[in-house]
RNA sequence: GCUCGAAUGGUGGAAUCGGUAGACACGAGGGACUUAAAAUCCCUUGGCCAGGAAUGGCUGUGCGGGUUCAAGUCCCGCUUCGAGUACCA
């Protein structure tokens, strides 16, 4: 009987799912071990072979966990709120969550095809109400929180309004959107929505006017990781700057924070350091400088302190505040033309210029170390976001100052001794620096760290400004202009943002007549006929217009993509809790995740406000780590190979590969699917398309050979593999193999059908190993050779190290060597291969419950003990011999068993040799294999 | 531009701490079985040279240097490719 795999899965897929073999609970008498996938978000296309190589590899580790004796919690849901979504909805006018739904059948059943072991009574929805009830709760909890700065930790608005009450601002010590003086008096003399207003710049969910990357095409706000190279990631389109209120985290309070965790977390250095640079904090110094026949003043932040006496002209981001405080009436005119015209450029258009633009405003800042005034200049190429949206310009030692300072005529200080500055700027942090002297002031003679230190000091002491520590990471824009996501569970009372009670959540998507934004450009939720909250109901209730009832506008923004995605896997210890995000006891078992599978595409987005979200629960006392993702591993990602076939122009007559030099030939891609180790089925390249009908060929000998290349596996190329025809044609357990043979999970690489049969004649082999020809197990008890347990505690070895540093694929290639050894030696010891088909487990679950069953276990081989290796069946049997020169013994040697006389016999020799150049010390030992001495030990 | 990573046969990839480079698999070639095909099994397979053969020799991990008894691995200098990021003051 052959290895019928379609028998043996089905049967055991349905077995698990009938025993809930992998339903998971809190166990204290056993160590937790939690596995977690980047949930999937469901698209329209299904699966493609790519998007299992993760969830095998962390099922593989799960499951040798739980043989381990680990309990293991390895969940699985969706992230079902995303723009594809919604852009269907809005060609075809259905409704969002029915194709999400059936995206989401479709997902599962693929999923259920490869025999994972996801806990799937724990799967979570974000679009659910029960789901995201919490999400609204926790923004909830973000609003009415603000970032204390001297603890470094969230807490309770109502403290810092405590504070103000009685201190004003002053000794205030809290993350915020800009610096506010006001006294107690004045606090307690705003009115309502005054307060309400000054309480947004602390609050860590707050509503503020932000300079906003705005997509017109999509409609939508997008945050700065959702924007690359100026266009929008979903859909590439051309993306603006605009001032909008929008809702935003205040996820830079937690910058350092979130910077120094990477050092207690075991990710890659490589995502590690993405987020470094993408927090990018810089040292510097906050200088403020006067405005010539002025009282105004600005602040400017540099790094470069030390390039105070080279400050030539100051530069303003066209967005900043300062520009109308600062331009002259004379100049009012050139100024606002130039900001109106930096305003229509999309983000896009301010990367590509390669020229420097701007205009002088018509003030003079004055130096404070030189007294010496400087024109102040407004241009595109400062940023409003980061520092103070205002500079001081060095153009002798920065290039786009100095860029700006060639394209205006203005002077070039050079201020470190022998730079040359007559064609670029000096820019290196390095050299003496010279030409920096004032009254009460020089640099001279000091080296730029000392200068940069110095000058630290000098304006410390003189109160000309401070050291400050900028970010780079700013603050999160969380709403957006969407119908698909997360409603805010906030509504307006005359112009106040109130958040509706805490146990009226969840606040449920509404339905709309339309998913477009309305008639005069409210989001799409403005289309809703019931979306206004009734405070005496406490529900929401039919837009404002009822007469005798208070009823108040409910917010008609959404959350982006990833709030729902943001704390979902604490969500999972307790999917199904409407009390609790998650129970205090369970949070406390299942604590973080140890090891989390994904993606980098997600290093500056959800990585970071994941991190974001659970410091801030943390802080709350809601999540019990600081961390969320102990261990992060990236698999790397499945890329396409395409197939060509080569068509002599002008005819449809096609080449083969091998020949198409002699034509004049265009490669046309051509479906992979009815390619077989690059030979093209001909006749089904015939029926695949009407024009193909009559084609002909010229074959070598006999075959068509289509030529091939790597891209991205996409519909267009017909280069996609779907998962569903591997299983059909070979089997899950195969196509499990399959894929983690392929290479380093970390490593990208192309799918390349070519090798799966290799995969397939191994389990062939495993299932022949246990059978005779009749399909009768030949097992038998207490026959094991010392040859048998030598091949398997070898591959009991390998097996356990290689799986602990996810080296699947050489794991793999011992299964295989092992296999062949036991299939030569003809093990029949009940024993050995008992331990073989438990090592086998984790990577081929089906064939291995089939073969445990037939070995006469009860139990699922998920529970069976994970076989250890005892080295007393590998050790190599070396020999020692003393070799004697002239009589004398001088030394001993190591051998390889399978060295020959004549090695020995050079080894010998080279070692006296070496023994010539050893002046006075002793050889005491020579190591050697076949053909070298590996090691000499000398005294 | 900056940061990080990579480069090994026809292909995917092995090689623990510097110690027999090319494991394992695919593909290819040859053979066995078969009326035939599929499937399966066996042999060969980095390159070059010598030999009837077993076998032996040389060469070989992107390029050029260096350290070492010994380098795919360590150091210095390049080349190419990939990924991320970019007026961040």
């Amino acid at each position: 009987m052959d290895y019928n795999f379609k028998d043996i899965e089905k049967k055991w897929q349905r077995r698990w799912a009938e025993q809930h073999t992998y339903q998971v609970t809190e166990d204290p008498a056993k160590p937790k071990y939690y596995v977690l996938n980047m949930f999937p978000y469901p698209s329209g296309a299904g699966l493609h072979v790519g998007h299992p190589l993760g969830y095998i590899a962390s099922d593989i580790y799960a499951r040798y966990k739980r043989m381990r004796g680990y309990n293991v919690l390895n969940p699985m849901g969706y992230d079902a709120y995303g723009l594809p979504a919604e852009q269907y909805a809005i060609q075809t006018g259905q409704h969002p969550a029915i194709t999400t739904e059936e995206n989401i059948n479709r997902y599962r059943r693929q999923l259920d095809n490869i025999g994972f072991c996801f806990d799937w009574d724990r799967e979570v929805r974000t679009c659910e109400p029960g789901y995201y009830k919490w999400t609204q709760w926790a923004f909830q909890k973000m609003f009415n929180s603000f970032y204390c700065n001297a603890c470094q930790q969230a807490q309770p608005i109502e403290q810092l309004i405590a504070h103000l009450e009685k201190h004003g601002t002053d000794g205030l010590n809290a993350a915020q959107t800009e610096e506010l003086k006001f006294t107690a008096q004045e606090w307690n003399a705003m009115n309502e929505q005054e307060k309400s207003q000054t309480l947004m710049n602390w609050r860590i969910a707050y509503l503020g006017d932000m300079v906003v990357n705005w997509c017109p095409k999509l409609g939508t706000v997008l945050a700065n990781d959702e924007v690359v190279e100026g266009v929008s990631v979903r859909g590439g389109y051309p993306v603006v700057q605009k001032k909008m209120k929008q809702w935003c985290l205040r996820v830079s309070a937690y910058a350092q924070r979130l910077l120094d965790g990477l050092d207690t977390i075991d990710w890659t250095e490589s995502i590690k350091e993405t987020q470094r640079n993408w927090i990018g904090r810089s040292e510097g110094t906050e200088v403020v400088f006067t405005v010539k026949d002025s009282d105004q003043t600005f602040t400017i932040f540099t790094t470069r302190a030390d390039t105070m006496f080279g400050v030539t002209f100051m530069v303003l981001a066209p967005e900043s505040e300062l520009v109308d405080r600062l331009t002259t009436p004379a100049q009012r005119e050139a100024v606002d033309a130039y900001v109106a015209q930096t305003k229509k450029k999309t983000e896009r258009d301010r990367q590509m210029a390669t020229e420097k633009t701007g205009v002088f405003t018509g003030s003079y800042a004055v130096n404070p170390f030189t007294g010496k005034e400087v024109p102040i200049w407004v241009s595109d190429y400062v940023l409003a976001g980061y520092g103070t949206g205002a500079i001081m310009a060095v153009p002798a030692h920065d290039s786009r100052d100095y860029a700006f300072a060639k394209a205006f005529g203005l002077p070039i200080i050079p201020l470190i001794e022998g730079c040359d500055v007559s064609e670029e700027s000096f820019d290196a942090k390095e050299g003496i620096v010279t030409n920096s002297e004032g009254a009460d002031f020089s640099l001279n003679g000091l080296t730029v760290k000392e200068a940069i230190a110095a000058t630290k000091k000098y304006v410390t002491e003189k109160g000309l400004g401070r050291v400050k520590v900028n970010y780079r990471l700013r603050d999160a824009i969380f709403s957006r202009q969407r119908y698909w996501g997360e409603p805010f569970p906030v509504y307006y009372d005359g112009g106040i943002p109130r958040m509706i009670p805490e146990e009226c959540l969840p606040l449920e998507l509404p339905e709309v007549k339309k998913f477009l934004p309305t008639e005069t450009g409210e989001p799409p939720l403005g289309n809703a006929e019931c979306w206004a909250w009734d405070t005496e109901q406490r529900c929401v209730t039919e837009n404002s217009r009822i007469d005798n009832k208070v009823v108040f506008p409910l917010e008609l923004n959404t959350m982006p993509g990833f709030a729902g995605s943001s704390a979902y896997y604490l969500r999972y210890m307790d999917a199904h809790n409407d009390k609790a995000l998650v129970d205090k006891a369970k949070d406390e078992y299942w604590r973080n995740v140890d090891l989390y599978i994904g993606g980098t595409e997600h290093a500056t987005g959800h990585l970071i406000y994941s991190r974001f979200w659970n410091k801030f629960l943390y802080d709350c006392g809601y999540s019990c780590e600081e961390e969320p993702f102990k261990k992060l591993v990236n698999q790397g990602m499945i890329q396409g190979r395409s197939n060509f076939v080569y068509r002599i122009k002008d005819t449809n007559t096609f080449v083969s590969f091998g020949l198409k030099k002699q034509y004049d030939v265009t490669p046309i891609h051509v479906d992979v699917n009815i390619v077989d180790n690059d030979i093209l089925d001909i006749d089904a390249f015939k029926a695949w398309r009407p024009e193909y009908n009559d084609a002909t060929f010229i074959l070598e000998n006999g075959k068509y050979v289509c030529g091939w290349a790597i891209e991205k596996m996409s519909k267009s190329m017909y280069n996609v593999v779907n998962p569903d025809h591997i299983v059909e044609k070979y089997g899950a357990d195969t196509l499990r193999l399959y894929e983690m043979f392929l290479g380093p999970i970390n490593q990208s690489k192309p799918w390349d059908s070519n090798g799966i049969d290799g995969c397939y004649r191994f389990l062939r082999r495993v299932w022949m190993l246990f059978h005779d020809r009749d399909g009768h197990l030949v097992t038998k008890e207490g026959t094991a050779t010392k040859d048998n347990l030598k091949s398997l505690h070898k591959l009991i070895k390998k097996v356990s190290t290689d799986i602990e540093v996810f080296s699947y694929n050489t794991a793999i290639s011992a299964f295989m060597i092992c296999t062949n050894e036991l299939t030569q030696q003809k093990c029949t010891d009940k024993e050995v291969l008992q331990q073989f088909v438990a090592l086998l487990a984790p990577f081929a679950p089906h064939i291995s419950e089939e073969l445990w069953e037939e070995l006469g276990h009860g139990t699922t081989v998920c529970d069976a003990q994970w076989p250890a290796w005892d080295e007393q069946y590998l050790q190599v049997d070396s020999e020692t011999l003393s070799i004697s020169f002239n009589g004398k013994t001088r030394f001993t040697m190591d051998f390889a068993p399978d060295a020959s006389n004549q090695e020995i016999e050079q080894a010998a020799l080279a070692a006296e040799e070496a023994q010539k150049h050893l002046a006075g010390k002793q050889i005491v030992k020579v190591i050697v294999v076949p053909h070298r001495i590996v090691n000499i030990v000398v005294k």
